[in-house]
DNA sequence: GTCTATAATTCGATAGAC
DNA sequence: GTCTATCGAATTATAGAC
């Protein structure tokens, strides 16, 4: 059995707090209230509210960016790389689906230079993968398409799978989730 | 030209400021300055913030399953109903793409059985459309696959459409976006 | 329809004792 | 680390005159 501090308590709490509701939404009271304390404790942990969102989506997006790079720059083929992202953002989504949805809700909550921050980081990261798919079609792994539109859409089907995970009421197996995502991607719906 | 009373005007505003902001994060300040009048000015048009919200997302929910029920009672083929319900999503979202932010971001701001009632109507759309899915199957124009994911993965899909319309500088063709949605979901990218 | 003025509440954050 | 007490600002909404 895992042993959690305080600490590490009140941050998985005040996560899942603010991924139900909404930062704006989530108040230093409710979050005080479902850690059994007063608001002024909260302050031990955190030095602000905004300061909280910003280390999460920075944390995150850094993580991704550096695992991302790492992808790129090795040997395997475009296609192959392209696989390695998406089983990434799937296996990361099975395992902390509130981290996601943060991630995806809640970055507009970011305060002007570190929301520019933040998108330039954002657009950064699927540039480098729109990159792999140009090179997937290049050396006709994948079909010819609109390579702006369909990074888009891979981004959009792999987004709110975090929803998935969080109301399932019978666990998720990840690695099928991943088959049924790949497939999806990859293959379409219709039959051949 | 188009003559646009001060009514409509509001509407348009306030829409665009909570699609950009969010709805929390939208005051009744920002609104007015944006108008340029004042605060009080608003309640000529609606009776409180949180109706405003409740209205516009029930008249979307109630117009999207009036029209796919139409659809569903209709003598197509279940994959051509199909495609009538994507192609009605993507032709909407070009037209109205802040009216698609709103009901995708802030459904969440909704208060206790408004909430509920809402979410029961969407899971009640989504499970009309996996019908559609099934039945597409079972007639072999689909292969086979987990129904219910699948379901989930073109709403994803549909659903960040909206950013792209709103963020694309030069205006995007409708017909040619459709296309490319239909491709990405029906065919996959892989190179057959 | 528009304004001024203000009520009533809620918000994030801090001071300071224990 | 935890509490009480409180501040100052921001919030939605209303009253009432023009």
């Amino acid at each position: 059995m895992k042993i959690i501090t305080k600490k590490e308590k009140f941050f998985e709490e005040t996560l899942k707090l603010i991924s139900e509701r909404g930062f704006k939404a989530t108040t230093m009271r409710d979050i005080a209230e479902r850690m059994n304390f007063e608001v002024a404790n909260i302050y031990n942990y955190i030095e602000s509210k905004d300061a909280l969102l910003e280390n999460y989506l920075f944390d995150m997006l850094i993580e991704f960016t550096s695992y991302l790079d790492n992808i790129v720059t090795s040997s395997y083929s475009p296609v192959e790389k392209l696989k390695l992202v998406i089983s990434r953002h799937v296996q990361y989504t099975a395992i902390k689906p509130y981290e996601i949805s943060l991630f995806v809700n809640e970055w507009r909550n970011l305060n002007g230079p570190k929301l520019k921050e933040f998108e330039e980081m954002r657009m950064s990261y699927m540039q480098k993968v729109e990159k792999l798919i140009m090179e997937g079609i290049e050396n006709g792994e994948l079909r010819h398409m609109n390579t702006e539109f369909t990074t888009f859409m891979i981004f959009s089907s792999m987004r709110w799978l975090f929803n998935m995970v969080i109301n399932e009421k019978e666990k998720i197996n990840p690695i099928e989730m991943e088959k049924q995502l790949m497939d999806f991607i990859f293959k379409g719906i219709e039959r051949k």
